[in-house]
DNA sequence: ATGAAACCTTGACCTCCGTCAAGTTTTCAC
DNA sequence: GTGAAAACTTGACGGAGGTCAAGGTTTCAT
């Protein structure tokens, strides 16, 4: 059983919560004082522990997710039951945004990683919002071509690169993102494996392959520092 | 009202054409008559021959591309030089967005599949539009919605599908697009093979396949008819 | 209409990597 | 802290499908 803990913005520190939540979202972030207080009142907090599922695919829209704190997961289940990991939600991020426009019910699946703390927003009051302020239709837009630049690139570099390119050009994107050549894989090997199209026993065997190599080291399970990062993106 | 027929060469077409391309676009139809004029001023129109390619991967962006006439394929190139085909757009469609927001430079390749004809407009001229009138924003918010979906749809087929599967679910979405069982394949099998991530000797091989178990039947080099639907997707 | 170029098909080969299995290590809930 | 469950590693095996090649067919520009 879910132990959800619904909030509903009367107590002091729920609306505090609330108003960060709005605050550190770039897509509202831009907006004078004023007006984000206005949009704190129409969202509303929630909680869940650590593997709750937010959304099923199926699941008709119920309005817009914002992460606080903590990270979400988005996977798709293909016909035969495999997992595919989609993207992975931070502090800031959003979700529920794709069945607001068009469809109707989500095509994924949401799940939390950790404990979760989420600003949640109607449909209609997110709608709204978009038409009363312009400006945040132009975040959103460019949130949405960001994401999608990025999900098409994911799927020609499945689509024609190599099991090791792919992994390689993983690991490069995250370096890159994190500035640094120590990087922490976010997930496990099972979903970093969905993700990029493989399998975990791939996974383990090329970053030995990698290690042999001389391109990388393995500090722990999830540490790697990257040791040649050209003849990386070489293979 | 349709007696805007081609005539538009290389150099700026006439005001009727303009118009009309306004006018088939989802994204603009929805606008007051006047408002549309107001658009059509700030479009001009562009005709290009079959091959010709109409932006680079690494372009600045110059602006939305609406197609009027014909048909245009966005691909992409992999680091060995493969070629991924990402989309085909027809009359109605657009590009040319995604560098419109966030990055400055195209990402993909546009190149004309015979001769087309384009209406196009100026990154600063659309992004004032989306200013202007909110409701155009819903709806390229819509279509990027739309867009994505598709995406990581692809993708988690690619990922995850077998080769079969992934043929026989193309030729089932082209089937319940095209609202037939008759259909006609857009493109070339080297396009098709590097649309779902295979080679085209493997597209002829599993197409004699399906024909062979009864499936599907080929009538020309680019006519299928899908004989047995619910066996297809059983695969 | 006609030749050249692009496209499609079929065969043979061979490699990459997915799957199964068994053992080890790490994580997590209590 | 402790035991159970999840995650990871490594090995062996087999098959799906990529690649190369050669020959037939369609398309297209002139």
């Amino acid at each position: 059983m879910m132990t959800a803990n619904v909030n509903c913005g009367h107590s002091n520190g729920t609306a505090e919560m609330q108003k960060m939540c709005i605050s550190i979202v770039p897509i509202f972030n831009h907006l004078e004082q004023a007006e984000m207080n206005e949009i704190v009142k129409h969202t509303h907090s929630v909680s869940y522990p650590r593997g709750h599922t937010i959304y099923h695919e199926g699941d008709t829209s119920d309005g817009l997710y914002i992460i606080h704190k903590g990270r979400v997961k988005i996977y798709r289940l293909s016909e035969n039951g495999k997992e595919q990991l989609v993207r992975i939600l931070e502090s800031g991020d959003f979700t529920g945004e794709l069945s607001l426009f068009n469809e109707t019910v989500h095509d994924a699946y949401a799940e939390a990683m950790g404990k979760v703390e989420l600003c949640v927003m109607s449909r209609d009051d997110f709608q709204k919002f978009l038409l009363k302020y312009p400006a945040i239709s132009l975040k959103v837009l460019g949130e949405f071509s960001n994401r999608l630049a990025k999900t098409e690139k994911q799927a020609a570099r499945i689509a024609m690169e190599t099991t090791d390119s792919r992994l390689a050009m993983y690991l490069a994107d995250l370096a890159e993102e994190r500035n640094s050549d120590r990087i922490n894989l976010p997930m496990t090997r099972k979903d970093l494996a969905s993700h990029i199209g493989t399998s975990p026993e791939t996974i383990s065997r090329k970053l030995a392959e990698f290690e042999d190599a001389g391109w990388i080291r393995q500090l722990g399970q999830r540490e790697i520092e990257i040791l040649d990062m050209d003849a990386l993106l070489l293979i």
